[in-house]
DNA sequence: CGGTACATGTAATCTGTTACATGATTCA
DNA sequence: TGAATCATGTAACAGATTACATGTACCG
């Protein structure tokens, strides 16, 4: 259930079509909850049919009508329930690399190797966009207000992450004396 | 299809019966890819079907006949080429902790603040095991030779990626004012 | 003329979780 | 006597991925 609540969470800010959801879901939000257009369209019609949110139709002229949900007083209602109530479980981890490196040997060496970098540039990657983010966004964090500053924080932990996933990852490419 | 990678790896350091995996996937392996025992029964059936695990059946007197795997010759090559070939994707993080953070407000600054303290904890604690172990049995990295080279890199994955959560959850409380 | 963005969906499949089910042995 | 451990499973459901499907508009 917690993608119908990450949704009316990105609702929060206003307005949005499934369309727009989903390209949001591969950015802020999207860096904690993932989700495909697939799910997102499934679940918008779930919230509607259980009054969390309201559809605004908007005809177009050669393209399907265009749908643009917003949350309604019960679905504020029952987001701000679900963040009080909701329990505290640590997700579990599923990490297809490390379950490859439990099998390393010198005939998949070479391999592993390249599949450490490419983990290390995805890591570069984020941590420069998330950088990029809190220095244009987030940089006086003690001025936050309300959401914001929850905003923030899960910014940081991003921040957080991707730097000790790229220092291990350094780490490990020394360790195994790749070039 | 990881889930048959892993328990196919599990099975490298010998027989086992799906207890015993199920209770090994709560430790060691289990830290990068967790699986219930009934995801395990499945996942046994399907590679006994597709011979790349075979079975050895112990009859028991009062208990359900205890049923031990091992590796196949075809378990091995499937196992290698998978390793070999496997592409490289950054999992998806879900993490319902954020999403909940998303939505901070003085209404629920107190309970998110117990969550955080609640993370942290599972933190230290997840970071103290790992050090154990590492203490333990990976005490001299350089030694090491083998498969026991990409556990002890995986182990290395684990203490980092702990230790990035619990100074976030500290950085965090100290945001949010906690005492 | 081809690719990308816009815009929304269905269907099939795969993967994971929760609940249910059984029954002996060992320890406090 | 009651809880934990050993030991294996089925069934139902929930959640996520992949593939398929359609059609316009705009940019280079």
């Amino acid at each position: 259930m917690s993608l119908h609540y990450a949704i009316m969470t990105a609702l929060l800010d206003g307005e949005r079509t499934g369309y727009d959801l989903a390209k949001q879901f591969d950015v802020s939000l999207g860096f904690f909850w993932t989700a495909s257009h697939q799910q997102i369209y499934r679940a918008l019609k779930e919230l509607s049919r259980d009054g969390l949110i309201e559809v605004n139709e908007i005809a177009q002229a050669g393209k399907p009508d265009k749908r643009s949900y917003r949350l309604t007083d019960a679905g504020h209602d029952a987001l701000n329930d679900w963040v009080l109530k909701e329990g505290n479980r640590t997700p579990p981890q599923r990490d297809e690399l490390f379950v490859r490196l439990y099998n390393l040997s010198s005939a998949n060496r070479a391999e592993l190797i390249t599949a450490v970098k490419e983990r290390a540039t995805s890591h570069a990657d984020r941590l420069a966009l998330y950088e990029r983010i809190r220095d244009r966004h987030y940089s006086e964090p003690a001025r936050l207000r309300g959401r914001r500053r929850g905003v923030y924080l899960a910014l940081l932990a991003g921040i957080h992450k991707e730097q000790a996933g790229l220092s291990w990852a350094e780490a490990a490419l020394a360790y195994l004396g790749a070039r």
